[in-house]
DNA sequence: TTTTTTGCAAAACCTTTGCAGTTGG
DNA sequence: CCAACTGCAAAGGTTTTGCAAAAAA
């Protein structure tokens, strides 16, 4: 189950941030999770452990990079969201909380301040009594472009 | 990924319209697919391949459940969607189309007419221009015995 | 030095697949 | 009879875990 951080959320700007936040609650901020955050700041959206984990050219074993991005989670530093039936996709928080859709048919992961899934929010628990959460599991359906693309076959 | 019926969706009301349909298209009404039929007939909600299974009392083996489970899915009959962590859930499809919504607390899952969703999908298509389906992976977020659980507890 | 963290290898979990034997029509 | 189907066992992909060695503070 998804942790949330312990501490008041905090903001994580750079290496130096988390890394301060890791000493301060006992952690080390030792090579493979400098290695794992460089990757995460450096990444466009969301990336697996698997793909951190090859991209450091043998320098990180996967199990390592699950291990420190379980950390970064707790610390409150990283969150991860379950997109279809591929692995795990882990991403840095930074600015506000986000949330996402994914297109099932080309896998593109949109993340938007949570602020604007506000009023699907509102809809939903108005109508069905549940309070939902984009983060963990995103609106899953088809993006715009390969809406398109079906309404010319199928529509 | 998940298919789509080949034939125009039929009606499928119990084991002899199954039966039927599967003989049309040369499959047979194996004692296998009989036995996953009427676990699924008698099913009070959505169930995994396992629990199928297990509660055959060994008289099927799970690979093969997970066979007859595939083969009622592409005659139309079944459909399965995934919640949370947990494995594959599968459904008959009876009546029009159905969506889910699932709590990340207790698990429950709540079956919808799609229609009931529309509000919701237009919604999330004007602003974000995805169409989305939670058919295969539905709402998830905290169902309101769960969060009213938790507006007690943390505010 | 002490505690945390890592790498490796193995296991766990869910699902798929190969194959030889069985069954349905 | 013959194609379709099944059980078993093994493998696939993702993630977790045990443990001894390595590294951070």
């Amino acid at each position: 189950m998804p942790h949330s951080p312990r501490s008041p959320r905090l903001e994580f700007r750079d290496l130096a941030d988390v890394a301060e936040a890791l000493r301060r609650e006992g952690g080390r901020f030792s090579a493979t999770r400098r290695l794992v955050l460089e990757a995460l700041f450096a990444a466009e959206g969301p990336v697996s452990a698997e793909r951190i984990a090859a991209d450091s050219g043998g320098a990180l074993d996967a199990s390592s990079v699950y291990r420190a991005l379980e950390r970064l989670e707790e610390l409150g530093a990283v969150r991860h969201l379950h997109v279809a039936h591929g692995p795990g996709l882990y991403a840095l928080i930074v600015g506000g909380e986000r949330e996402y859709l994914a297109c099932e048919r080309c896998d593109q992961v949109t993340a938007v301040d949570a602020v604007r899934l506000d009023p699907v929010r509102r809809r939903i628990r108005t109508d069905f009594g549940y309070e939902a959460r984009f983060s963990h599991f995103p609106i899953v359906g088809l993006c715009e472009r390969c809406r398109e693309r079906d309404d010319g076959a199928s529509g």
